[in-house]
DNA sequence: CGTCGGGTTGATAACTTTCAAATTTCGTGG
DNA sequence: CCACGAAATTTGAAAGTTATCAACCCGACG
């Protein structure tokens, strides 16, 4: 059934935006290669980052769902995607509760994310925080084949990671320094690799439970 | 079909836990009176709450869907809720995709609120931050008949906003001190008090739009 | 070549926490 | 109804963390 809204395919440049803030049109994509960031603007030019997205991800529920889009979403890098329709999709959940339960459990995995991601700004301090961020990021990542304990492919920059965690870039920059010089990770060209995985995994005190690795309950 | 699951109505005092992270049995909840909050709790014994759920709030959805319950979950007041069954819950979107469409509207409508606390937490000072958390909860409140423009009753201390916004409980009275002297807001015995709403809302860059109170998409 | 975005570094300022202590509020038992 | 103790609130001072401002460096690209 998700196959047969498989229909169109589409390639976005880095940069454009996919939904903006405000927008009224709905649909959704599937992430099929790229990253993307989904974030908000505030009055006063700054921006946060809520997510990104890899490959493999739902992009856009919410602008589905809701009839404004509350954020806007925009490619990392060149991505490709496949739209899916909203009346499609609607149509999905009617004719399949399996489909609904199946997307609900993805929704529900997205803000189980969405709470680690509170926890680091509100109650970790830069150093934790951004080792707690990459850590999850690895881990997204591993469960799509993109990632290994060495290490990933990270298209970010350092204002990406500072809108993500809520810090400034200059702030970010003296953080992977102390993370690169006591020989934790080092973030460079495109790379983040794990000099010392389980050290990391200490200082950010990560647990990966919330992952939830098994899956929607269809049974 | 949702009041066929309007099974058992339960009462808890202040202070009792309805779920408790890495708790494994799963049952979610309607609250019906009394507030609650969700929050988990870090390592070295800081707390981060996620969210406050108000009457006519879903409560343990994800606890529902994932294995574990990722969070715990506790009375801020003595409160009543009724208790729905994961299985029955599963059964009724089985049965009627107009539920789970339903479901998955208050979902998103949650995630839409947290991307604004998440906003709080990384891109917003401590007076902004908390101006326009209290004012997030009057708009939810006046929805369900338990706020108005001049102010509701809040049960919430300082405590529990400090663990919400992230902040110490001393700053957060510093805040509420400094909101008061500037005529904007007075939160005190159990009250919150909209002294200059409009003066509020600007400070807070507040728009309610991201509540979308047109409900979800069935038709 | 020259420009530009991204990265790096130092100095200073702003914000928030921590620690410590006083004061007030509130529920409970006498 | 009052006294008491616990919890919540309030305030001050000092310390710590992060932002801001201002340069400078570097490599990619037209």
């Amino acid at each position: 059934m998700l196959s047969a809204l498989h229909k169109r395919r589409r390639t976005f440049p880095a940069g454009s935006d996919l939904v903006y803030q405000g927008q009224v049109e709905r649909s959704a994509y599937i992430l099929v290669r790229g990253w993307v960031s989904s974030y908000k603007l505030l009055p006063r030019g700054t921006r946060q980052i809520v997510d990104f997205q890899i490959p493999g991800d739902f992009l856009g529920l919410r602008s589905i769902l809701f009839r404004t889009a509350d954020h806007s979403i925009e490619p990392v890098t060149s991505i490709e995607a496949i739209e899916v329709l909203a009346s499609d999709l609607i149509d999905a959940f009617r004719e399949s509760p399996r489909v609904a339960t199946a997307v609900l459990w993805a929704a529900s995995r997205d803000e189980a994310m969405g709470v680690e991601h509170l926890i680091d700004l509100g109650r970790r301090d830069a150093l934790q925080r951004t080792a707690h961020f990459l850590l999850e990021l690895g881990a997204r990542l591993k469960l799509v084949g993109l990632g290994t304990v060495a290490g990933y492919a990270c298209p970010l920059s350092q204002y990406h990671l500072a809108d993500a965690l809520g810090l400034s870039a200059v702030h970010v920059n003296r953080v992977l320094r102390q993370l690169r010089e006591e020989g934790l990770l080092t973030f460079r060209s495109g790379r983040v690799i794990f000099d010392n995985f389980d050290g990391l995994v200490t200082l950010a005190e990560f647990d990966v439970s919330y992952l939830d690795q098994s899956g929607p309950l269809l049974k």
